[in-house]
DNA sequence: TGCCGATATATTGTCGACAATTACATCAAG
DNA sequence: CTTGATGTAATTGTCGACAATATATCGGCA
């Protein structure tokens, strides 16, 4: 999924949406124009152009002659995203049992050997490739090109956001892994209604697991 | 809803969006900046802003250095469009039938009480403005900011786009007025379960009409 | 005659400056 | 001390010009 900057906003654009996933710029935050200019070194007409991008990732908010504020995070909004995602996920993975090629398929699960092998060694490795990855080729054997844009231009560097910055690097890593694998067989089945409904459990448990990490911080 | 455009580029891009709407501007064509900068009598920077907005919600893409093209409509387009409708408009019929307050159920109960009579007059009301506001209702009652913003930013602009120039009008207009007093009685009632799956199957219903439609038109 | 490369043209990307609007600070009145 | 108005400063919106890239045209060569 390489997508390869050409152009100097396309970088800035990158590079912005980096600062802000990892918190360097911070939530909430005024993107002030001038000043992200001299920081990147571009004219205000490239920042322009990369904060209206950023606008349209839903990562910062614009308001006519005032300016962008990157999105404030609430627990309430991570909520509300893995709701989205179980919905659309759900459908995603449906569609991929019907439309996912068989070479798609064994590639899919070439995928989960490779992973299986990565969690025995070092953990770490599984928690954000290999989930995005697995997820990825799901959505994208949905063949489903408005499911494709929505999932990949709008909701996932703002989920990336909401997991780096509210801390909950990777927990449910072997089940997580099983659940995957259960999905893929039953996409390997062609059972839509079954991977369905696989995926929509295997997102609404994540969601279940942050939202007690949430409220167990809060009780601290 | 009515998002009053306060600086130039808002207007220019509520103006060109129309054109392509209505298919003044035709499918596929390319966007000029020259051409459209004396065309509607702004700057380049303002076309540029206009079209990137347009880009942000799928109208329009855009190649690096080569500019951008109004999406090209298929009717397989069309059916993935309501593909995705039905996954997350039927998520909003539940979140509704759990956020909405007392109030805005009996609003929207009343709203349906006035659309009847004006089916009972000239029916022609209904189809767009009404349709529009009962589904934008309940969108709006599913209090989940995310969804919100990728039905009404996203979605909903494509779907106008592809019934005006697909040319499917009105059909259904009795049958969907009976599917949405289903869906606001479920609402009432609480059900989201019920809502979800009465919303899913109006627009699937929706959806096997626009299909059946396209296949006969394919035949003459 | 058909294909390939070089030039020319047109379009997009980028820049700096000016205009319009908003936010802030200062000061006066209650 | 708080509140309101006013003027200044800073930021965003808009513009025209220049640079970089892609497309089209034309000529040369196999």
């Amino acid at each position: 999924m390489t997508t390869e900057a050409i152009t100097n906003a396309d970088k800035t654009f990158v590079q912005i949406r980096s600062d802000i996933i990892a918190g360097r710029i911070e939530s909430g935050a005024k993107l002030s124009e001038p000043e992200l200019s001299t920081k990147y070194g571009v004219s205000r007409a490239v920042i322009r152009e990369a904060i209206n991008r950023l606008a349209a990732c839903h990562i910062v908010e614009r308001k006519a002659n005032v300016g962008a504020r990157v999105v404030a995070l609430s627990p309430q909004g991570l909520i509300q995203l893995y709701q989205v995602r179980e919905a659309l996920e759900g459908m995603a993975a449906r569609l991929a049992a019907e439309n996912m090629t068989n070479e798609e398929i064994a590639q899919l699960q070439a995928l989960l050997v490779s992973h299986k092998s990565s969690i025995a060694g070092s953990e770490s490795y599984y928690q954000e490739a290999g989930d995005v990855d697995f997820h990825y080729r799901i959505i994208m054997g949905s063949k489903n090109d408005q499911l494709i844009n929505v999932l990949f231009n709008g909701l996932y560097h703002l989920v990336r956001m909401y997991r780096v910055q509210l801390g909950m690097a990777g927990p449910r890593v072997t089940k997580a892994f099983d659940e995957h694998l259960h999905i893929a067989s039953a996409i390997a089945n062609r059972d839509g209604e079954l991977a369905e409904m696989l995926m929509r459990r295997h997102i609404h448990y994540s969601k279940n697991t942050i939202e007690s990490l949430l409220t167990n911080e809060l009780d601290d």
